[in-house]
DNA sequence: CGTTTTTGACCTGCGC
DNA sequence: GCGCAGGTCAAAAACG
C-alpha cells in the first residue's frame, strides 16, 4: 500500500505544477516538490482539471504467476563461478573506488551494485504515466537500450528496464503493464536527459523520431483530449472496439511505438498530424490516451504527502 | 561486426 | 538474520 510509492510505478499527484510543454521537457525539468499539474503551452485550459488524476490506476495484487520468463536455459553454464570483476576503472571510477574498497573487502566485487552501500542510493525524481496501447514499449523520441526484465509481483507481464543510451545520459525507464487492465502500460522515467534533442539519430526519418508521446501532448488537439480525461477503466467495451478497429490499431502503433515496425514514413513528423491521424481513426482517446500519474519523488520527506 | 535483447545471477533495501 | 522483491550486471544470443 504505500502510497503509489515509486515501486508500483507510479505515484503521484498533479497539482500545482506547471508542466513542461511535453513530456520531453518534462524529463529535463526538475520536478517541483510537490505536485505536477499539466499546463500545456498556448493557454493551458488544461491547467485547472488536470490535476485530476487517477492515481495509482495499478493497483497490484490478485493473480499471480511470477514465471513471466519463460524460456530460460541453456546459458549459464559459462558463467556460473563468474566473478564478476568488472575493471571499470577507466572513467567514471571514482566514488565508486571508495566504497568498494570497503566493499570489496572480500572482494567478490561485484562492483555493480557499487554506489551504493555507504549512502543510500540517491534516486532520481521520477515520472510515470499510462498509456493506453497494446504496445509496451512507447517510442518517446528517445533511443532506449533493454537492461533488464523482471517478473513483477501480483502482474502475469514482466516489467521491462531501459537504459538511455545517450552517453552520460543516465536516464532509465521503467515499462509495465498494468495487471488491472491490460491495455494499460504503465511507464516509468527517472532522471533527466543530459542531451537536448529527443530527436532519434538513427531512425531519423521516421514518423517516431520526432513524434513521440511528448509531441503528441505538445498538440493542442491532443490536450483536448487528455484533459477530459479518461477514467482508467473506462467506458469503451475495449474487445469489442478492438475489434472493430483492428486495422486502425495498427495504424496507431505505428505513432504509439513498435520501433520494429519501423514505419520510415517521413511524412508525418508533425505532432499535430500525429494527433490528428490518430483522432481521425477514433484511436485517440481509447488508443493513446495517456494519463499522466504524476512523479514519484524520492522517498522519505516528500513521499507521503505528494499525493493530494 | 557493431548494437540491442535476453536472461540468470547477484546486489540492495526492507519487512518480519 | 532471513527471505522476498526490486533493480542491475554482463555473457551470450539475436539482430540489422
Amino acid at each position: 500500500m504505500e502510497l503509489l510509492d515509486a515501486s508500483s510505478g507510479c505515484a503521484a499527484d498533479f497539482g500545482g505544477y506547471s508542466a513542461p510543454s511535453s513530456l520531453f521537457d518534462l524529463f529535463q525539468t526538475p520536478f517541483p516538490a510537490a505536485t505536477v499539474q499539466l499546463d500545456l503551452p498556448m493557454s493551458s485550459p488544461a491547467a485547472g482539471e488536470s490535476s485530476e488524476v487517477v492515481n495509482n490506476p495499478t493497483t497490484p495484487n490478485s493473480s499471480i504467476s511470477s514465471s513471466s520468463n519463460e524460456g530460460g536455459n541453456s546459458k549459464k553454464s559459462s558463467k556460473d563461478g563468474k566473478n564478476r570483476l568488472k575493471e571499470e576503472g577507466e572513467d567514471g571510477g571514482e566514488e565508486e573506488e571508495e566504497q568498494d574498497e570497503e566493499k570489496n573487502t572480500n572482494n567478490s566485487s561485484k562492483l555493480k551494485a557499487k554506489k551504493t552501500k555507504g549512502q543510500k542510493r540517491q534516486r532520481e525524481p521520477r515520472f510515470a504515466f499510462m498509456t493506453k496501447s497494446e504496445v509496451d514499449h512507447l517510442d518517446d523520441g528517445y533511443r532506449w537500450r533493454k537492461y533488464g526484465q523482471k517478473a513483477v509481483k501480483n502482474s502475469p507481464y514482466p516489467r521491462s528496464y531501459y537504459r538511455c543510451t545517450s552517453a552520460g545520459c543516465g536516464v532509465k525507464k521503467r515499462v509495465e503493464r498494468s495487471s488491472d487492465d491490460t491495455s494499460i502500460v504503465v511507464t516509468t522515467y527517472e532522471g533527466q536527459h543530459t542531451h537536448p534533442s529527443p530527436i532519434t539519430p538513427r531512425s531519423g526519418g521516421s514518423l517516431l523520431s520526432g513524434g513521440g508521446i511528448g509531441h503528441l501532448f505538445a498538440d493542442p488537439a491532443f490536450r483536448d483530449h487528455h484533459q477530459s480525461v479518461l477514467p482508467l477503466h473506462h467506458h469503451y467495451n475495449q474487445q469489442h472496439h478492438h475489434q472493430q478497429q483492428q486495422q486502425q490499431l495498427q495504424n496507431a502503433y505505428m505513432y504509439n511505438s513498435a520501433p520494429s515496425l519501423n514505419i520510415t514514413t517521413t511524412t508525418t513528423t508533425s505532432a499535430t498530424s500525429a494527433a490528428s491521424f490518430l483522432r481521425d481513426n477514433g484511436l485517440l482517446q481509447d488508443m493513446v490516451t495517456c494519463q499522466m500519474m504524476g512523479k514519484v519523488v524520492e522517498p522519505k520527506e516528500e513521499e507521503e504527502e505528494q499525493r493530494f
